[in-house]
DNA sequence: ATAGATTAACTAATTAAATTAGTTTAGTCA
DNA sequence: TGACTAAACTAATTTAATTAGTTAATCTAT
């Protein structure tokens, strides 16, 4: 017996990634775990509370795989690095991202923060780029719109296929990094 | 007395819209139409049913409004009438896309059919831009990417300032294009 | 016009899941 | 070792989806 926090959040990712968002509940939760539904409530406040912590856990790990990932690059290289990453991570947990998506709406301020400092790595790596004109907003804003769309829309296929997934990935990106440095250089 | 189908769909659709897909249940759909919750089952087999003729009909909406933003223009300009469209089309139907996207997961061969027809409209106007090089689907993953992200993550910030988001979009669409005109052309 | 078929409403009951309340047990530490 | 606390339990409640079975209203064809 005795379960931690962490045991219960990591239950609740672990059916996401196997089952989907839609198959994680309290109740299955509490199976995975050889403990009755109610007694969830002395590590989590509800389902909902549940699923955030699976998002912000999942989100955590992301940024730091990622920041690993455009260690020792800058520029162009350091971007590609870290969708590389990006994608690395939902191809192996994409429950996990399905859950972060949802937290997207149903976050809370935390959620708001980590969202943040995954922003802030993003800018210093476009910083990296030493473009003349910085609207960098602008370029997040394409950059992030990219990895989350093409993640979001290819996971099916990159579940068959990852790497043909990477290398569409990386070719979306070389095209918009074109068009970046024609724009902003 | 006496609902239809479409009413039931509708329903459905305006709470979405107004409150968030997580709060579409059959309960509130009855209640709206001042039936009891079974009597839905004479339209409908099931929730996720509902949700999916939910999802299906807002993505016809959306292909049509896409097809006739189309209608008179080639190439960029085209490409730029879609995205416009499509955005409006979220800004106006939140709950509505956020019903799509959950049929992404959930939805059924028709689903894809028409997801099809989505695609199928945006390579008609790839291949109204006249590139050298053919390279369509790595095109359309590209411009599906970007759309589908930067309106998930923008949404929010966009139903509070429409003018500022649809900027926003055309001017990444526009970067964009100068990377596929650099890499294709 | 009206019998028969169909549609779409209803009530009643079931199932499943989240949540709450209150209780018990098992380790921890003064 | 005895009180404290964390974390389990059972029992009960609430809410929502769904099923079964019934009835009323409309529509169709003679």
């Amino acid at each position: 017996m005795r379960i931690t926090k962490e045991a219960v959040v990591q239950a609740a990712s672990d059916i996401a990634d196997a089952d989907g968002l839609s198959r994680v509940s309290l109740k299955v939760v509490a199976e995975k775990l050889n403990i009755r539904t109610p007694s969830l409530y002395n590590h989590i406040a509800s389902l909902d509370d549940l699923l955030r912590e699976v998002a912000h856990h999942g989100m955590r790990a992301m940024n730091d795989l990622m920041a690993h990932a455009a260690i020792g690059n800058s520029g162009d290289k350091a971007i590609k690095s870290l969708s590389i990453a990006y994608l690395n991570y939902i191809i192996a947990h994409p429950g996990i991202y399905e859950t972060i998506q949802w937290a997207h709406w149903h976050g809370n301020s935390e959620t708001a923060e980590i969202f943040d400092n995954y922003k802030a790595l993003i800018v210093k790596l476009i910083s990296s780029c030493n473009l003349k004109s910085q609207k960098t907003d602008e370029i997040l804003s394409l950059l992030m719109s990219l990895l989350h769309g093409y993640s979001s829309l290819e996971l099916g296929k990159a579940l068959m296929n990852p790497e043909e997934a990477t290398k569409g990935l990386i070719n979306s990106i070389d095209t918009v990094l074109l068009g970046i440095r024609a724009k902003y250089d």
